[in-house]
RNA sequence: GCCCAGAUGGUGGAAUCGGUAGACACGCAGGACUUAAAAUCCUGUGGCUUCACGGCUGUGCGGGUUCAAGUCCCGCUCUGGGUACCA
């Protein structure tokens, strides 16, 4: 019979009795359990407090995950239980960004449609999530290639089409609303972030064709068409933004970009740079997170200068439409370059001209009686163009502008409009009278003689002796923009951008050879080779000089290729002591380089600190650097030489691409113009079939080569939206997925607010998680979302680093030798599948079998009988043969310990490399775990209803701190630490009591649910663990009434005593001082100083 | 160059307020149980030194503050990440 008993002991009982730890069947029991009861559904109208936590969703690639992808999951998987436990409705869905460019390569090349490819990545995606245990409501899925996803990303890029953004109320505001001004007063006075545009008042709007109106429009929305320079990619065939694109290649795939002029479809982001910078100040992220994308907005404060030419512009050439009808009028057209705004002033010359042709009854009575110098001698011009507005009737000499309103002027809110017109061309040095139609008409001799003596005034007040500022000067002017204005005293030349639009008018003839020589080059160097080559300094003198604003010296004018034209003004005041780049310059053409803050060394080096004293500087001397700036702003003002400005460096974003794996842009065109589909046509506008995924012939993109790509009859727009713009809003969709009324209900927006924790890859810094901050802020703006930040809280989590593995193999034969005999040969290092290699040994007879032709009849030489690798720490890639599947660890170990053993792993944050060293001790932990529920011999579950000792309530309440204090602090890996700790103690008081375990089983559930589930069950509970309240804390259970106390003498500790908490800290002190051991360590001495702090140490100085 | 983060045993890491450095785990060494293996359990484990008790030393480097420094201050070195002729 001892046979039997033996045979079922050994072969059946372990697998028909619960004794052990079956991982495998407790995990897939309870993932189905979840599943079938949707324990994880999250309510849309609940009573609870709401807490949402979302991770970065995947895109499902063709590799499926690999331990890395989890990490971030499993932390934010405990925080959603660990919230749940404590009384939140917690919001933790999962989804897939799905459109992007391995599918539509896969397709390109095999055919196969990027949908099929993408279905089948994601059903893989989600087995391989499945087996790890998350909690994710399942039921609110989205995908942003799902046409119900993206009708909903088209319909906010229509949003953005029809708003522009107003810089008086500092927000989007609908067209429509705009187009109401148009047709009011025009566009004057209007501060739009928008590009440069004409002026024109109400009947000229209404006198534009359709065409015309809309061209106008474009200027204004927000998802705009315009000729950009764009990151082109032949090889992708796409356009790439610029976070997209490292050191000129493509960051997917290395390919080489290219700067190329496109029209493309925008989104004018940078209307909202200063409030993604303030915004950030808001925000719980890190400082490096929130660093980066302050230096992507790249905000700098300082101010524009204008620096006077000393010689007239050389006449332009082959600009034939300057000889004109206004020339005939005999009046100097070339001051209109000094006071227009230049960008602008092409457009508003048309204006000017029209306005001459056309005046009115009024103006023409005035024009009359003031040409030709008829009133006190005083030459006025008239329809003349200053900044941006065209001046009725203009004295240079006074500064005097004089206007004739007609009735339009006087409605309340154009009055507005007017007043801030007035304050610009006020801040131009120009005073303004304004007569209106009506007192023309009627009263001509009193408007003549009030202007008569306004004219008289100001003849007698404006005696300044010097004549600066705008309009006076014949001579034409460069504008820099600088954030030291305090070094102005130490400008030895400017520097103009190879691009600059005056380099060819302003270069002498001596000069014009090589300036013409070096334009071209600089055309002609790539991006890539001028990134490259950012040492080599490059430049041409011009052979015009400016005029230094303050002493009058004549300062030479350069092109260099370090200046941009994108930049600023495209040109820059040069102060080589305090800047290092004007500084190499000047060294490299023997330019001076005159020193103007004390500091540095500047014979070998220019001084670029903000700090210091200014010397040499005229009105500045013996001013700090800060007080400097701020001096030197002043003055600049009051002079009329430029003004405090603001420059970011964030530019639009790119919104299209040549491909066909992306969102339609639901756009058609009427006459090359583009319009809007209407938003209940959106479900129209999903992506057609096409034959083949490639461009079409003629090189449009590959959406033309669908049938019928069209709506009313018009063609639809054939590029397709960025990779980021189903992103940048799918946290909202989670809170609403099915609702097919609109993007997001009121009342979903509401109750979830924006998301409480956020977690995901650093590699979003500034792409995805800027352009997400900017939709909400739109959404915001039109009263869709009702905050303002759509991230509250951002943790990053590292990367998991691979190890790959590498055996040497003896140079030309086939052998192999174990890592420390390496250096007897000449090896060349081979990677192997880090799967074959264990604790740095490999496996030989796994080795032989995965790749036999290689190393089946190898010969090995091994040391100690081991083959040892060498191991390297890098980036997890199927390429290095080191892809650890997290499904495979779930099969080996289970869900449970791969979740603890991520976590134990270091702190979330941290890089590290994969490494399964550890992974046995997280195991054993859980296996300790189960075992404390089960009787030793017979393995079967048992727990006791004892009352539970001071010692086991101790343990258990310290536990609950740690645990609760860590998840808060996202300090994961210590609370796992702090399980084992208890896990082990309680072992030692072999403590097996319900009152102690079933806590401990709920703190412990967020990291290993499955076997706290089943331990839970076992317990005898019907329901989920979920459901359980966390633990209750209570510091009286942790109460000491003894300290064992470290004796330290200088610092250095000793030997330890008992003493009561309670005991008074003198008495502590006597009592050290009596002990026997303290006196031997004194050596006979008396203590200089005995501290004693309560509960910690006592130091004895001697 | 600039910005941010970091550097602790053979390894991953802990030390949350300036108060016993190295928790927890891996690995390693020794032991128990076993015919054996697996599993499990026990002991030891920063370095140097000592038969031992113990002593000295020790948190990247050099200084400083303090009764007391991995922790605070000053100056460096190195590593990782971001970013760049941005005026």
């Amino acid at each position: 019979m001892l046979w039997l008993a033996d045979f079922f002991s050994i072969f059946l009982l372990p697998k028909f009795t619960m004794a052990s730890y079956h991982f495998n069947t407790i995990e897939k029991n309870w993932q189905k359990f979840w599943a079938e009861n949707q324990t994880f559904k999250a309510e849309n109208n609940s009573k609870l407090p709401k807490y949402y936590v979302l991770d970065m969703f995947p895109y499902p690639s063709g590799a499926g995950l690999h331990v890395g992808h989890p990490l971030g999951y499993i932390a934010s998987d405990i925080v959603s239980r660990y919230k749940r436990h404590n009384g939140f409705n917690v919001l933790h869905p999962m989804g897939y960004d799905a459109f992007g460019l391995p599918a539509e390569q896969y397709a390109i090349q095999t055919g196969q449609h990027p949908a099929i490819t993408t279905e089948e990545n994601i059903k893989r995606y989600r087995e391989q999530l499945d087996n790890i245990g998350f909690s994710f409501d399942w039921s609110r899925e989205v995908r942003t290639t799902n046409p119900d996803y993206y009708r909903w990303t088209q319909w906010i890029f229509l949003q953005l089409f029809n708003a522009w953004y107003n810089k008086q109320s500092d927000k989007a505001e609908p067209i429509s609303e705009l187009i109401k001004t148009f047709e009011t007063i025009g566009n004057k006075g209007i501060q739009a972030a928008c590009e440069e545009t004409v002026l024109f008042d109400a009947a000229q709007w209404k006198a534009y064709s359709e065409k015309e109106q809309q061209k106008i429009l474009l200027n204004y929305r927000l998802a705009f068409l315009s000729e950009t320079m764009v990151n082109w990619c032949p090889e992708l065939g796409t356009v790439l933004a610029n976070d997209e694109v490292k050191d000129g290649v493509s960051e997917r795939g290395g390919y080489l970009v290219e700067r190329k002029l496109m029209t493309q479809w925008s989104l004018r982001i940078s209307a909202y740079a200063e409030r993604l910078l303030q915004g950030l100040d808001t925000l719980d992220w890190t400082d490096s997170i929130k660093e980066a994308q302050r230096n992507w907005i790249g905000k700098s404060e300082g101010t524009s200068l204008r620096f006077l030419l000393t010689s007239p512009l050389a006449p332009l050439q082959g600009r034939g439409e300057r000889i004109s009808a206004i020339e005939k009028q005999g009046d100097d057209e070339d001051l209109w370059f000094v006071t227009a705004d230049k960008k602008i002033y092409a457009r508003l010359k048309e204006f000017a001209l029209e306005n001459r042709k056309n005046q009115t009854f009024s103006e023409d009575i005035i024009w009359q009686n003031i040409r030709d110098r008829q009133v006190e001698n005083v030459k006025f011009r008239r329809q003349h163009i200053i900044d941006r507005f065209i001046a009725d009737f203009v004295s240079f000499e006074l500064k005097l502008i004089i206007e004739i309103d007609g009735l339009i002027h006087s409605l309340e809110e154009n009055k507005i409009s007017d007043e801030i017109r007035t304050g610009i061309l006020n801040d131009h040095g120009f005073a303004i009278i304004r007569f209106t139609n009506e007192e023309v008409n009627a009263d001509l001799e009193g408007v003549l003689s009030r202007l008569r003596d306004i004219i008289k005034k100001t003849k007698s007040t404006s005696s300044s002796p010097r004549e600066k500022g705008v309009g006076d000067e014949v001579n034409p002017h460069i504008e820099v923009f600088t954030t030291r204005p305090d070094t102005i005293f130490g400008v030895s030349f400017l520097t103009l951008a190879p691009e600059h639009e005056l380099v060819a008018q302003i270069t002498t003839q001596d000069c014009k050879a090589a300036v013409d020589a070096y334009v071209t080059a600089s055309k002609n160097r790539s991006e890539r080779e001028r990134m490259a080559d950012v040492k080599t300094i490059s430049g041409q003198f011009t052979g015009a000089y400016a005029v230094h604003p303050f002493t009058g010296a004549p300062i030479p004018i350069w092109i260099g290729d370090y200046v941009l034209a994108g930049y600023g003004t495209g040109a820059v005041m040069a102060v080589p002591a305090h800047d290092s780049r004007d500084y190499a310059f000047a060294k490299h053409f023997n330019l001076p380089i005159p020193q103007v803050v004390e500091g540095g060394n500047i014979e070998l080096e220019s001084y670029d600190a903000k700090e210091g004293q200014l010397i040499n500087s005229d009105f500045l001397n013996g001013m700090e650097v800060k007080v400097a700036v701020k001096k030197a702003i002043e003055k600049i003002e009051a002079e009329g030489l430029g003004q405090g400005k603001t420059n970011y460096r964030l530019r639009n974003a790119v919104f299209g691409r040549q491909r066909y794996w992306g969102e339609p842009i639901p756009i058609y065109y009427k006459d090359e113009i583009p319009f809007a589909v209407d938003e209940q046509d959106l479900d129209q506008i999903i992506l057609p079939a096409v034959d083949k995924f490639l461009p079409t012939e003629t090189g449009e993109p590959p959406l033309a080569r669908a049938a019928n790509w069209s709506y009313k009859g018009y063609p639809l727009e054939t590029t397709t939206m960025p990779g980021w713009a189903g992103s940048s809003w799918y946290y909202l969709r989670y809170m609403d997925p099915r609702n097919t009324k609109e993007f997001v209900s009121k009342e979903a927006v509401d109750y979830w607010q924006n998301i409480d924790l956020y977690i995901g890859g650093s590699e979003h810094a500034v792409g995805h998680l800027l352009y997400a901050r900017f939709w909400c802020k739109f959404l915001k703006d039109i009263g869709k979302v009702p905050f303002e930040e759509p991230f509250k809280k951002l943790v990053n989590q590292g990367m998991i680093q691979g190890i790959s593995c590498l055996v040497h193999r003896v140079n030309n034969e086939n052998k192999f030798v174990s890592e420390g005999l390496k250096s007897k040969y000449e090896t060349t290092p081979i990677h192997i599948d880090v799967n074959l290699v264990t604790n740095n040994i490999v496996d030989i007879e796994k080795l032989r079998a995965w790749r036999p032709a290689e190393f089946k009849d190898a010969e090995y030489v091994l040391e100690d009988g081991k083959l040892i690798c060498q191991a390297e720490v890098g980036k997890m890639s199927k390429r290095w043969h080191n892809v650890v599947n997290p499904d495979d660890i779930c099969q080996q170990y289970g869900a449970d310990t791969l979740r603890m053993y991520e976590m134990f792993l270091g702190p979330l944050q941290d890089a590290k490399p994969w490494s399964t060293q550890g992974i046995e001790g997280v195991h054993r932990f859980l296996k300790k775990a189960w075992r404390l529920f089960h009787n030793n011999p017979t393995e079967d579950f048992e727990i006791s209803e004892e009352v539970a000792t001071k010692a086991e309530l101790k343990i258990l309440h310290k536990t609950i701190k740690k645990a609760t204090e860590d998840i808060e602090h996202f300090s994961f890996n210590t609370s796992v630490s702090a399980f084992m700790v208890c896990v082990n103690e309680l072992q030692d008081l072999k403590c097996n009591k319900r009152s102690i375990l079933e806590p401990f089983l709920i703190l412990l559930s967020p990291y290993a649910p499955h076997i706290c589930e089943e331990l839970w069950k076992l317990c005898g509970h019907a329901d989920s663990i979920e459901k359980a309240s966390w633990p209750s804390f209570n510091a009286d259970y942790l109460i000491e009434n003894e300290f064992y106390y470290p004796i330290s003498f200088n610092g250095k500790v000793r030997f330890n005593l008992n003493f009561a908490l309670d005991m008074d800290l003198k008495e502590v002190e006597v009592q050290v001082i009596a002990n026997e051991q303290t006196q031997q360590y004194l050596e006979g001495k008396t203590p200089k100083k005995v501290i004693v702090v309560k509960g910690r140490i006592v130091n004895v100085v001697v």
